[in-house]
DNA sequence: GCAAAAGTGTTGTGTATACACCCATGT
DNA sequence: ACATGGGTGTATACACAACACTTTTGC
């Protein structure tokens, strides 16, 4: 760090966030569409400037709750993107962050400024503003690489939740299939899983056994690894 | 990204570098001593201040080429630190850089701004200034993290070295020892050595095969991984 | 009773680990 | 010849991958 703090002019900064949601099905990402230039009406990942008074989490959780509605999220920084002409306007680093949600928990909703907050399927996203596809992939990649080293899957789903539901999450993630029996041997054993006794009834075949995560068991484990 | 440009106050952005250097022997790291407040004549990683018309990496290069005399070394970002009261004139972020270099291709010379520029053990770090003493230990177990996944260790050794340097250089960055000839089985079926059929001659010993890496074959490997 | 998903073990294969002696060189 | 580090192979344990059938439930 430089000694003179001479005024040097600064940039702007920017909190922005991949918010991921996963509806049983698909992994998607939250996206809302802008009312004003640049890039009117296009589609850009939740942000916004980060005030003097707030941390780079404030500023995402602030974000987030008027932007989007949502509240209280798992969040992780990913990485800070600074191209010189990454904004038209003038320069604006974006300090990006990462977040899971599961988005039956919450109802999004498009602040001010935005027409629209929507969750797009990781394979159908639209045109991006700024570089947030590049972001977007920054982010996907490294829920790739985390989801095997750390439990962090379970942000995505109900608090209870079945071995293959479990398992799907995994294979939506990692874009490829898993053993079924090798899967439940492997998660099982990492002892982070809670069988709760109850199952899952209505079900139109065997009721699946319902799980929780056991935060308690990860605490201080050094040997989660999947794969 | 917030629609709106109004003109909010900015923060101060600063790039601080964690150089690792290595010397055959212990793992340091290198700092500089400040002349002037904040924490005058304390140590701090070399960093400075963003210029409008620099992206990252080129005010990282600037600043180890100014401060202590680097030029075009491996770097990559480790983090960004914004912590509220981490400077205490007034706002300003670091986004913080790692980098390894092998000391004996350099001179280290402290700029205008240093009284000194010299390389510490990280074993013996001194008291330090802002809060580079936590962004040291991030660098630390990104490295440790790195290293057994990319071959990025070679950046801290002569063009060519031995294994058993080889060896001693990840013993050292991973705290921990490792096994001879497992090590030897293993990083020679990576592929990414090349046996440049020299000797080290004039060691008071046998003497050992001289290796360097090879780039190529390491280009589009996707399973690199030791241990 | 049929369809649909849940649940369950074993075996082979490959990878990681542990371990000790001879070799080449300089003094 | 001796001291120093260089260089090499095997046996065992463990982890990973492949694989198919029975059970439960709703309709």
């Amino acid at each position: 760090m430089s000694n003179d703090l001479h005024n040097y002019p600064t940039p702007s900064v920017t909190v922005d966030c991949v918010v991921f949601g996963y509806d049983g099905t698909t992994l998607s990402v939250l996206l809302i569409q802008r009312k004003e230039a640049p890039f009117e009406s296009m589609w850009t990942i939740p942000g916004g400037f980060l005030w003097m008074e707030e941390t780079f989490e404030t500023t995402a959780n602030r974000i987030l709750a008027t932007k989007a509605g949502l509240q209280g999220i798992f969040l992780e920084q990913l990485y800070t993107f600074g191209a010189i002409e990454r904004d038209p306007r003038k320069r604006v680093l974006s300090v990006a962050y990462f977040a899971l949600v599961n988005p039956s928990n919450y109802q999004v909703v498009a602040g001010d400024a935005a027409h629209e907050a929507k969750w797009f399927p990781l394979s159908e996203l639209p045109a991006l503003g700024f570089d947030h596809q590049e972001v977007i992939q920054v982010a996907q990649q490294r829920l790739k690489a985390k989801v095997i080293y750390q439990p962090i899957g379970f942000e995505l789903l109900d608090e209870q939740f079945t071995l293959t539901e479990l398992q799907h999450l995994y294979e939506t993630i990692l874009e490829q299939s898993i053993d079924k029996r090798n899967f439940r041997k492997k998660i099982l054993e990492t002892g982070v899983l809670k069988n709760t006794g109850l199952k899952r009834t209505g079900v139109k075949n065997r009721a699946p056994e319902l799980y929780e995560f056991n935060k308690e068991a990860y605490q201080g484990k050094v040997n989660f690894s999947l794969f």
